[in-house]
DNA sequence: CAAAAAACTGACTTACTGGTCAAGTTTTAA
DNA sequence: TTAAAACTTGACCAGTAAGTCAGTTTTTTG
């Protein structure tokens, strides 16, 4: 792939991504994504078929970190370590994928018509996964007997809406745009509910497993 | 008001919340809210002037439930049954009002450019009195030192995803729509992570004020 | 240095959808 | 009873946006 099209490609993917983020899919104009590329429109046509094709690329863009999101689960023994790791991680996508995570979302809340279904797949697989290792800590008497699933939304949606309700984070927190710090801070808390509401054993007294 | 407007207008309204939800404001055709409401399409603009006043109208439906949802907190002073009540309305909220609760948090992600200064003033106030609220027991030393934001943002994003994200927590379920008893359990979890994860006193030791 | 391949673009077409309207029908009320 | 008010509706219009295309320019390659 030549180095122009590599280059073009990326100026207009980024532009779409914010623009599907703020707009949605039906309301995004492919011009708007083409001015804020700085691009005819024909350009976009030329590199991106058509407007779906171009949309389900920005959807690809966040799917790789989305799936290796679980590393900590799959690699670290100790709950304790591997639930703060996957929750500073989730948060992390928000704050570097803001506008990817967003489209992603709103795919999702939409029954997500337009994801691939070997996409939708793995992703089942990995909520599978995540659902598995929960059990298993449970029945390990790693943590206390809560409910996998509902633990699980509460993690995923707590850290999501750092991205999708950024506006009104924003609003509540007095400030235009969230700093490190307050990434920092929204990791401590929920890993402590997390921890403490679950009452998950900190494995002082246990050995260590692999660390990742 | 004549019963004949009053049918008509909820006739529409509930069939508009629906489309709204599952398609978003710009891909809403009102065609297709006609359809479903089972009325002709100038039949809906006779009622809704507009497609924009049909949304708001859509969008008021939810105000009036979501800005007494704050009423446990208001009047429990023991800040565990306060929570779990707020909890258990929220989530309440989010089943019975499905459509428009998902239709809400839409607007809310594209900055609310549709919402009302008024409305948006007394949310805004409301989630002060929140933080306000937050702030006293942590000072009172009725709940461990967390940040009051994140605790909010977690209890919003944990709630409001039973509604948002529901064909993916249905899909994770392997259900075709949650039961009572999910919503039971989801309140219960979701509790426990505020309750124990913020140590917040029970209060077995103190009155309990005024109950709702 | 051709000439072929890749990239670029303004102008155009087509389909769709929000909204209007005028002519009707039904309901209300005096 | 009757006339005004409320309601209904098919047909229509105008604006918009996705997508096309033919002709041009730039880049690559043998």
């Amino acid at each position: 792939m030549s180095t122009i099209r590599k280059k073009n490609e990326a100026k207009i993917l980024k532009a779409a991504s914010q623009v599907f983020a703020s707009e949605g899919y039906a309301a995004t104009k492919t011009i708007d994504i083409a001015k804020l590329a700085g691009v005819p429109k024909a350009n976009v046509y030329y590199y991106f078929v058509n407007k779906e094709t171009l949309y389900s690329a920005v959807l690809e863009t966040i799917i790789e970190p989305l799936l290796s999101a679980t590393h900590p689960i799959e690699t670290i023994d100790n709950p304790a370590i591997a639930l703060t790791e996957y929750i500073k991680t989730k948060l992390i996508i928000s704050r570097d994928y803001p506008y990817a995570s967003k489209v992603f979302a709103n795919e999702i809340m939409r029954g997500s018509p337009l994801l691939s279904p070997e996409i939708r797949q793995r992703l089942m697989n990995q909520s599978t996964f995540l659902l598995d290792k929960f059990t298993q800590w449970i029945d390990a008497g790693q943590m206390d007997d809560v409910s996998p699933h509902h633990l699980l939304f509460m993690i995923w949606s707590s850290t999501q809406t750092y991205a999708d309700f950024s506006w009104q984070i924003n609003a509540v927190m007095g400030k235009s745009s969230l700093a490190a710090s307050d990434y920092d801070d929204a990791a401590r808390l929920i890993s402590q509910l997390v921890l403490k509401g679950c009452n998950v054993r900190t494995g002082d007294d246990t050995a260590i497993a692999t660390s990742c």
